[in-house]
RNA sequence: GGGCGGUUAGCUCAGCGGUAGAGCACUACAUUGACAUUGUAGGGGUCACAGGUUCGAUCCCUGUACCGCCCACCA
């Protein structure tokens, strides 16, 4: 017998654990069947289940148990990500809060990545863990992870990386270069520009004199639009507004746009930057650019090349000098020569006196020496101050007459680092990029030819519109933890130990400055190799890490043989980088290209995602995928919601609106919160989720297993297999399994168009609203009943379709299905295996039926018209009322014999019989041709009857005239679709038949 | 600035060219017969607004307003 309740607490683990030491969660290997796989995205490796994991991860498992069940040879391959900066911040705060002095420096690179890999073994598998117990039935022996240890004997992650790595750079799609990037001082690395947030802050902005060289002055006029002269001076200056004073160091050159009139006279002169000792004050040419709208502010844009994306075009067609002012840390340079030296230099070069590469630009420092070591944010106010302090600020006269600086306050975008939270630098660094708009080209086919379909279609637009404007993608990191870089440089050789016939300072100043000196490999000895030929035989190459016997320095460029020492490019990859190939990195590429599992399960059937993720993976798994396996890697990418609170917030762990799924899971079991998940989960909108919408999917869960107390308490369990619908003889069984076999048909159908909500709404109005409302209670005279075949037939249809909604409902549901399966299965014949493995129902045109169905909704709709009188009118719930059905059709005075006792049963009625006159001291009611009389006239309260048919009459007139009136319309009639204005016709016939029905009775009661 | 989406019951949301729906909340009633994690009944909507297309518009089109989100961005 079954307990009074299900028990997810007791119960989940171990059926969990029973499904997978019976090996349900992998493929079945039948080759014959179609294969259906999905990977997982991957979860941080020392991350918690978040309300987006448990989302994300029911849709997949139920796409996975549903095609499981369908028969296909199912994978859905689960891994962790080894997720660079996030982990790698995870374990310094560690340090941080640990009170030891340990830190990321004091331990070395070897130390901290020795503490990461701990971690991730010691918190790696929670994750893991809690998807367990969300019930995904993921193929737990094939779990993959984005890292590996290079050289152990889990190694294949790192080699498919380095071989996607040296292919891309072979084929010219990596490429090393110094470009301005994205560079967050908190972690001193570069980033992706998906990494960036831009955010709207509060800022100011500054306006500054800009002096002409040499106390030169021009006639500045200002025009309105009809050519007047509204402002006419002699300036020896030029204006500048800036939001950041600070990078005023740094300006290479002052632009302006070649049409403004206003600047003509001057372009070509010098100005000077008014910052900076007095002596050494730096001089800067004004130029023309495309750029500097003439509208905006004064027109004239101060160029910074080296910490502004905008000035870094400028200064790039301009040629114009990008001097870096800040460190890696975002503070104002102190190293080099002293600034006087410097700003010397730099003078020459805006005189064009002296000529400049980038090597000699970026090691000057052009800070001078009073800011040098200050915090970029201080070193702002420090030059505010001091060229206010100069009068050489742009002065205004406020409302009370004050002569003040010109500050606007301004909202201004700042970009953020998505993970520090700090304010990203735009820094001139040496990075690695992937060519990404080469790679984007098949992509973007791909998805527009329907090799890969989004589900819904509208987020193709996203892709597209960011695929189609995609920018190189900055993939090196500064961090620890990840990919390192497969690439080697060599040393740099002056001229005389260049190895006959190569040019490396030639080569240093080309655009692919390093293209010589570095050597790309998929393991260090075939970097030595290819060092080794390059170099020639006079050189005997090696590797920091393997300083051969004999090496000293002072070997190079003595006697022969030369050492060449190699070293690795000590960044490790974006995390993305490794995460882009998981489709097929997974199924053992690249040493197993060829063998089964990549044949069989890539592509994958489906990615599941948020669409948070579209860029950062989605769109470069289809680069890698396309140009590595020449296939698409998924067929569809079902896009999903994001989970929000109650109000319609993120969820996050700062907010403290974050609902734990575990928490959710302990109180109300997997099966609940799966269920609301899939609920919610309607296409294109964000999930609010709320603990009582969870509560009221685990009382759904309970009703279910009620229902099936009630089956077994009833003999209705019993298990045998299939049911011939031809055999049922009772109009409630033939409906009952007709309504199953299109809820069945309506399950299916949304789950095959990613309509988890559909699915799992016709679920639960079958088994609710039909099955446990109607069903249960129109058998139970049958199973109380003397007739021992329709007994037992009704008994064997209960207990068949109670099976069929178990299997319908399992990937929803697949606990409390689990052990109701099982536990039904012990009161009949022994069920062979698990529910999860059963056959997927699908049902033919063989289970409906109509007449039964016409024949149960005619007693459905008797049932409830007489409780809703009774209700209305006050009757007591437990006293039975006479009634009778007043000349009623032959067929429905037919049917009234077949289910009189049911209805009189649930509608407390007695006497129930066909007779020709209405009794007298009866409430009518219309219920289809005929008209329900019940004896309650001296028992209710007249006028409330009275009431009661004054309302319905009014609002069947209103239908009626409405219907009468479309009917009337000539257009109506003629162009609208036959059936449709068939279909009103009959409306119409009914209506007014009901309506003369319910004034009679009317007039009935009026007499009373 | 570009793009995407939204506006339907008190709340959260489905839906859809022809009769406006669900869950929750609310109201009333019911209580030993599977289930109070329940049952029965009920109230509650100018489908944001304005035009247009159509025999017919909550639905399609155009515009407006407001609300989200994404991308870009003026120094």
């Amino acid at each position: 017998m079954l307990d009074q309740r299900f028990d997810p607490a007791a119960s989940e683990a171990q059926i969990y654990q029973r499904w997978e030491e019976a090996d349900c969660f992998k493929p079945s290997g039948d080759t014959s069947a179609e294969a259906y796989s999905i990977v997982i995205p991957p979860p941080n490796v020392t991350g918690v289940l978040h309300m987006g994991h448990a989302l994300n991860n029911t849709l997949q498992d139920i796409l996975i148990r549903y095609h499981r069940m369908t028969g296909k040879n199912v994978l859905w391959q689960p891994g962790t990500d080894h997720a660079g900066i996030a982990t790698q911040m995870v374990v310094e705060r560690q340090m941080a809060e640990s009170g030891s002095n340990e830190s990321r420096a004091s331990l070395g690179r070897e130390a901290f990545v020795e503490r990461v890999w701990e971690w991730k073994e010691e918190s790696g598998g929670q994750i893991i863990g809690q998807l367990k117990r969300l019930g995904a039935s993921c193929d737990w022996s094939r779990t993959a992870f984005t890292m590996g240890e290079d050289g152990s004997d889990d190694d294949q992650m790192v080699r498919a990386v380095r071989k996607v790595f040296v292919d891309l750079y072979n084929d010219g799609l990596i490429y090393r270069a110094k470009r301005l990037v994205n560079w967050d001082p908190h972690f001193q690395t570069a980033i992706s520009d998906l990494e960036v947030e831009n955010k709207e802050v509060a800022g100011h902005m500054w306006h500054f004199k800009y002096p002409l060289a040499g106390g030169a002055t021009y006639t500045y006029v200002e025009k309105d639009e009809d050519g007047n002269v509204t402002l006419e001076e002699e300036r020896d200056y030029i204006s500048i507004a800036t939001t950041r004073p600070e990078t005023m160091l740094g300006d290479g050159a002052v632009a302006v746009h070649p049409s403004d009139e206003r600047y003509a006279s001057i372009v070509g002169k010098l100005c000077e930057i008014p910052v900076g000792p007095k002596e050494h004050r730096r001089l800067i040419p004004i130029i023309t650019d495309e750029y500097p709208d003439p509208d905006f502010g004064s027109g004239a844009v101060k160029i910074t090349g080296a910490h502004d994306f905008n000035d870094y075009q400028v200064a790039k067609r301009g040629n114009i000098p990008m001097y870096a002012l800040m460190d890696e840390r975002g503070a104002m340079r102190s190293d080099g020569a002293p600034y006087a030296e410097v700003a010397e230099t730099a003078g020459r070069i805006a005189r064009g006196q002296e000529s400049f590469d980038e090597a000699t630009i970026t090691a000057m420092n052009l800070v001078p020496d009073e800011y040098r070591g200050l915090d970029r944010f201080e070193a702002r106010k420090q030059v505010v101050a001091d060229i206010t302090a100069e009068g050489l600020a742009v002065m205004v006269t406020d409302e009370e007459g004050n002569v003040i600086p010109l500050v606007e306050d301004k909202k201004v975008m700042q970009p953020f680092g998505d993970r520090s939270g700090v304010v990203i630098e735009p820094m001139l660094t040496d990075q690695w990029f992937v060519d990404a708009e080469t790679l984007a080209k098949p992509a973007i086919e791909a998805v527009k030819t329907g090799k890969t379909r989004f589900v819904p279609e509208n987020w193709e637009k996203t892709y597209f519109n960011w695929m189609e404007n995609i920018q190189p993608w900055c993939v090196s990191r500064q961090l620890w933890w990840g990919h390192r870089i497969p690439a080697w440089f060599g040393p740099t050789l002056r001229d005389d130990q260049v190895p006959s016939g190569k040019t490396p300072a030639a080569d240093r100043l080309a655009d692919d400055q390093y293209a010589k000196t570095i050597f790309c490999a998929e393991s260090l000895a075939e970097a030595i190799a290819q060092a080794q030929r390059y170099y020639g035989d006079d050189f005997h190459v090696f590797c920091d890490d393997s300083k051969p016997s004999g090496y000293s320095t002072s070997h190079i460029g003595g006697t022969k043989p030369h050492w060449v020492n190699l070293s690795q490019d000590p960044d490790v990859l974006d995390t993305w980088f490794s995460s882009g190939l998981w489709p097929f990195s997974t199924q053992g590429w690249p040493d197993a290209k060829g063998n089964e599992d990549l044949k069989t399960f890539f592509p994958g059937s489906v990615l599941v995602t948020a669409f948070d993720i579209i860029f950062f993976w989605v769109a470069r798994m289809m680069m890698q995928g396309i140009h590595f396996m020449g296939e698409v890697p998924f067929k569809d990418v079902y896009i999903h919601a994001l989970v929000l609170d109650e109000k319609g917030q993120k969820m996050s762990k700062s907010k403290g609106n974050a609902i734990d799924p575990l928490e959710l899971i302990d109180e109300y079991g997997a099966d609940a919160l799966r269920f609301t998940m899939a609920a919610m989960a309607a296409q294109g909108r964000n999930v609010r989720l709320s603990k009582q919408r969870v509560e009221g999917y685990r009382n759904f869960s309970t009703k279910l297993w009620n229902a099936a107390r009630f089956c077994q308490m009833n003999e209705c369990a019993n298990w045998d297999g299939a049911l011939d619908p031809a055999t049922l003889t009772q109009p409630v069984n033939q409906w009952i399994v007709g309504e199953l076999a299109k809820t069945g048909a309506e399950a299916t159908t949304a789950i095959e168009e990613y309509r988890f909500d559909g699915a799992a709404g016709a679920a639960y109005r079958f088994i609710w609203n039909i099955f446990c409302d109607w069903y249960l209670e129109l058998i139970k005279p049958l199973l109380n009943g003397e007739d021992e075949a329709a007994k037992a037939e009704t008994r064997r249809t209960a207990g068949w379709v109670l099976d069929e909604i178990l299997k319908l409902l399992h990937p929803f549901m697949p606990f409390v299905t689990e052990a109701l399966w099982e536990q039904l299965g012990e009161d009949g014949p022994k069920r062979e295996g698990f529910l999860m493995l059963e056959a997927w129902p699908s049902y033919g045109d063989a289970f409906g039926n109509d007449a039964a169905a016409e024949e149960m909704d005619w007693v459905i709709d008797l049932v409830t018209e007489v409780r809703s009188v009774r209700a209305d009118l006050g009757v007591s719930p437990g006293s039975k009322v006479p009634a009778s059905l007043v000349n009623a059709s032959e067929t429905n005075a037919a049917r009234l014999g077949r289910h009189g006792e049911v209805i009189s049963r649930l509608a407390r009625l007695e006497g129930l019989g066909v007779v020709e006159e209405t009794p007298a001291g009866a409430v009518t009611t219309v219920v289809d041709e005929a008209l329900l009389a019940l004896k309650i006239a001296d028992i209710i309260d007249i006028g409330e009857a009275k009431a009661r048919l004054t309302k319905e009459i009014a609002s069947l007139e209103k239908d009626v005239t409405g219907i009468e009136k479309k009917l009337g319309n000539e257009n109506f009639v003629s162009r609208a679709p036959a059936d449709v204005v068939e279909e009103n016709r009959q409306r119409l016939a009914d209506g007014k038949e009901r309506l003369e029905k319910l004034k009679g009775a009317e007039a009935r009661l009026a007499q009373l």
